[in-house]
Parts: structure tokens; sequence; C-alpha cells
DNA sequence: CGTTGGCACTCGATGATACCGAGTGCCAAC
DNA sequence: GTTGGCACTCGGTATCATCGAGTGCCAACG
């Protein structure tokens, strides 16, 4: 698309602006290994990238500003895929020696992995259970008429309802009710809660209704969502407008997963301010992979920064911590 | 303290301040409701203010600002208890009748509530389960040599942590262990686990032995923390750094859960500034309330925002909703 | 004697002006 | 086609004057 002169002079740019944050002149440009060509040469080149989209410049007499569509060039074209540095090798290999335990907090602690590696906010999404059994159903009473239903799924993960009865149920009751449960569903998925049928006693039957009820939905799309790193995040931006809203984004756990599933399921591994279809972000960068779980694809852990972040860091690090992640939980 | 005269000034400063964000001159002061002299006046009494610590000039020939100690004042003295607004009320209202099922997304789903109610940000810490009794113990097998213990305690929490074993055990001696677990502790408090003795089963027993060492620690001091409403604590604060600041404070968990029992603990509802004890908070004010479950002390939920927010709105918004929160989780 | 109006003074905020310099666009020369 | 030269642009910074909110002080007043 672009010619050898034109990739390098964009690229010359884009790393400049990226650790500058100033527009980048034609004389820096010039001066940049890999552009051999003079300042001259390289502000008429500059014209034809800014015609064709790639640069804009702030304001006439001023340097210029890589567009979206020229920081997408960048990552798609003129960025190899990199090495993680040494000492971030080091930091994530000790992060997932030392991981253990539950996997909440696992998941949680990744996000603040990537958010060092990165200097940006991270995002982990949980591994989804759609295809995990169920291990064991608990049904405990806590109150009168209420009642806890805990479903401990083959992925290590835990999912729990309350039970709200309709009427006063005995320990009793909500034992054999518990238990009808568990004969019925164990080693099978989850959705065969709902085809469950009577257990010959008609008490237990009512609870095991209720909690039949109160568990629809409980299995699907209540993806976990981790979110860390947001001071960093804050730090990469000057304008306060911009940091409020996109913490409002990363607060909304819904937006998020719906945010990344839509990138990844475009084909895209980076997406670049308007990309994100997400008018707040227009001045972000998001770099996401997917990890997978015994071959399945899981979950996903994303990047978020400005969109002059590092992008050759970022992928290298999402790329690995994805890959180290999808392993780990897959021991076990 | 102070008498009825400065004390009124100190009100109309910190009042106006609040609202403004703008130092507050003598004129302004003279002109509010509770204030009958003359700017003169006001101008006097504000010397004296300023010399006693309750008042700053940012500058010579600038308005007054309130110091810590001013707001401090402002706070025990000049603040009676409001009652919310109506339509706030209405929302409290609205949102303890619409909210059930798990108790991790109602206590994240509060922090929402009080960030509306408040305009600032909000933290909920769950309830402790100190005293609370286990109810269920299981075990299961996840990977050859993996297995998950959870733990449902009587409030309805659920614990659980990964344990790993040193030899694989089968389902059988898994299931025997989990049994021995269970029959030993439920209905006690979480730490018997440790006086649990033989089973009479060898290879039971190491895995009973695996599984306690896991569990150690799960009981205690793992307090859950909901943050919610950053966005609009950034809105609050116009540099930065602020915002970076707080926003790592707030990220730290464990830091929220010992700053909010700090205060706590202090016998104090309020933390104006340095108060807190922390110094990216210098500017910021936290608003806290215990709430109860049946009588017993459980959480505690927090407001914070600038030092400058609106105290009585805060105050009863944390009041209003820790006695909702408290009266719903008794429900069960 | 406390309170008040008057008044000179302070000093940040605002705006006009000049200047600087990085950077551009264009053109002629290589 | 590339390059050096050059006039031009224009945002950023510094300087200076102005403005006005607000102060401190003082003398007058009830």
């Amino acid at each position: 698309m672009l010619d050898q002169r034109k990739a390098s002079i964009l690229r010359a740019v884009v790393e400049e602006y990226i650790d500058s944050a100033q527009p980048v002149g034609s004389g820096h440009v010039a001066a940049a290994p890999g552009v051999e060509v003079s300042p001259a040469t390289v502000r008429n080149e500059m014209v034809l990238l800014e015609q064709e989209g790639y640069l804009i410049q702030p304001h006439t007499s001023a340097g210029r500003i890589p567009t979206d569509k020229g920081y997408r060039y960048f990552v798609d074209t003129l960025v190899g895929p990199a090495p993680l540095g040494q000492d971030a090798a080091q930091q994530v290999r000790s992060f997932f020696n030392k991981a253990h335990g539950e996997i909440e907090q696992m998941l949680s602690d990744t996000t603040r992995l990537l958010s060092d590696l990165t200097d940006s906010a991270a995002v982990v999404v949980g591994p989804a259970h759609e295809q995990a059994l169920v291990r064991s159903v608990q049904l405990v009473g806590l109150a009168p008429r209420v009642a806890l239903l805990v479903v401990i799924l083959s992925d290590g993960s835990v999912e729990k309802c309350t039970v709200d009865l309709d009427q006063d149920a005995d320990e009793v009751t909500i034992t054999r009710a518990g238990a009808h449960l568990d004969t019925h569903v164990r080693g099978r998925h989850l959705d065969e809660l709902a085809r469950i049928g009577s257990s010959g006693h008609a008490e237990a039957d009512a609870v095991v209704r209720a909690a039949i009820g109160a568990a629809t939905g409980v299995g699907s799309s209540d993806d976990q969502v981790f979110v860390g790193g947001t001071a960093r995040m804050a730090g990469a931006f000057e304008a306060v407008e911009t940091i409020r809203e996109v913490l409002g984004i990363l607060e909304q756990q819904l937006v998020v997963v719906t945010l990344l599933r839509d990138v990844l399921d475009r084909g895209l591994s980076v997406a670049i301010g308007s990309e994100t279809g997400m008018a707040p972000l227009a001045e972000c960068a998001l770099v996401v992979a997917p990890y997978g779980i015994e071959g399945e694809r899981a979950g996903t852990i994303g990047v978020l920064g400005p969109t002059r972040m590092n992008y050759p860091q970022a992928l290298a690090a999402v790329a690995v911590v994805s890959k180290r992640l999808g392993r780990r939980l897959s021991e076990g």
C-alpha cells in the first residue's frame, strides 16, 4: 500500500510521537534511523501521507501526528513480533511461578501484571464455563425461607445464588431437594437443571422448582471481569474529561466484555481509536488476546491505553501473558 | 469553641466554597443568610479564623478557603442530621426493593447507588465472616493432583481454594477426605479445621492435611472490597496527578479496608484530608458508616470525594444506605 | 467599644503585543 | 527525483498594562 520510503517515514512519525507525545516535524523524521533522505523530501512525502489519511497536522506549521489509520498501518505492517524485554519476561515467569490458589485472585492479579508490563490499564475476562460440567450441587438453608444454591463446576469455578422459598421448608426437605438436584445434574451440563423431573416428594419438589427458577441464567453470560491499573491509564492522558469517560467505560463490566468480544470477533488483536466503536475511547487503543484452556478458547485479556501507546510492547506482553495464563489454567 | 458569629461565618465560607470551588470573599459571606453583619466585620472575623487555623488564603488579596480543621468544625458542629432528598430517598427504596440474588453482586451495585447519591466514589466492604459457622464443606477433584475445597458459611458466603496434592488421589479417597472434613467442622467455626484428627485412612488423611494447609487463612481477613464511581471522583478534581494518586489508593483493596477500619476505630464517621493518614488523600474526605447484620457489626460502607464535598448529603446517604443494607442482609 | 463605610493597596486573572522558533510550502538548483 | 534555501505561518512564551475582587487599616459612628 505504501512504498518503502513512505512506510519508513510513517514508522518514524509514529515511533517518535509515541515517546514524545509531540507533533513530529520533518527534521526529526529525517534524523531517524531508516530514513535516509533530507527533511525537504520528508516534507513532500508527508504531504502525500496526509492526503491519504495517515497523518494529520494539529494546525498549519506544526509537525504531524498519526491518525488512527496511521497507527493501524503501523501495527499491521510495520510492527513485527517483538520479544518481551529481559526483565519483563522475568517478571512474567516469577508471577506465574508464584500464582496459585483461588482463580479469581489470580485473574485479578493478572491485571496488575499486565498493567505493570505495559504501563496501561489492563482487563482480564474470566473463563466462560459454557461447556463446564457440574461437579457438585449443594443446597443449604440460610434463613426460614431462604436457601443458597451452590454449584461447583468442573473448571473449578463456583456459582451460587440465593433461592427465595414460597413457604417454610425444614432442613430435611431442603437436603432432600439438594440431593435430588445433585444426582440429576452432577457430571452433566448445568442446563440439564431445567429438565429435572419430580423427586416424588411434594414439598421437596417445590423447593427444587424454586431453585431451578433462581438458577436460570446463572451459568450463562455472567463472565467475570477484572480491571486493573486504572491509575496508570489516568497518567497517560492530560484531559480530565478523557480520564472520566474512560473510567466510566471501565466501570461497566458488561460494556467491557462486549467490547473485547467485539474486537476479537472482528478478527482483530488491536482496536485503535474509533475502531473500538465507543466514542469515549476515541483517544484509546485496545490490545487484546484470547487465552485458551486445553485448546478451548476460554477468556480474553486486554490492555487499554492511549492511541499512542507502545504497541510492540503491549502486543508482546498480551501474547506472552495470554499464553502463560492459558497454560497455567490448563494445569488445573 | 467558636462564638456564634464566627461559626456562622465559617459555615458560610464552607458552604459557599463547597458549591463554587472558588475562594470566598467577605462580600459573599456577608450576603449569606445567617450572617447579618457587614463585609468589614466579616473581614475582621476572618482574620481571627485564619489565625486559629480554620481558614487560609491561597494568596494575599484573595478570598478564604476552609482548612481541614475548618471542615472538621463544620461537620462536627455546624451540620445537623439532614434527611435525604425526596428523589434520593426514592432511589434508595427502589434499589433495595429490586436488590436480590447474589450478595457480591448486590454489594457491588451498592457502590453504584452510593456513588449516584453523592456524586463521589463509593466503597463497600463485605461482611466479615468472623463468627460465621460452617454450613457445608465440599472437596472435589479437578485434575490428577488438584482438588478444590469449597466451604459454605452460614452467612451465605462461599469460600474456596485449590488444594495441591502431593500424590495422585482417586475419586474415592477425595470423597472420603471431603466427608471427613465436612462431618468435623459442619456447624462449627472454620478454625476447627486445624484440630481435625485422623480419619483412620492413610491416603485420605494425606488429602485432609493438604486441604487444611491450603485452607489456613481462608476464613480470616480476606474482606471483599467493592469500589465504584471512580469516574465521578475523577470529575471532582482538576489535577490529573491527584486523580492518579487517588485511583492508586482505590486499586489497593487492602489499603482501602485498612483505611476504613482505621477511621472507624478512631470513632470517626468522617475523615478529612490529612486525617485519613494517607498523603495522596490530602485533598480528599472520606465519609464512612458501619452496617450491621442482626445487630452484629458486619461491614463498612464509605464515600470518597474531595474535601469540599457535600457533607450533609454524603452523611445522609451513607447513614441511610448502611441502615437499609444491614436490614436487607439480615433478612437473609 | 464593637461595627461600619471608606479607601488605598495587593495580586491573580485577563488580554494585548511582541517575539521566538519549530515547522511548513514552494522553488530553483543540483 | 532530491535537495538546500527561503519566506511564511502560527502556536507558545514572555512582557506589560489593565481590571477587579478582595484585603487591611482607619476613622467615624451609634
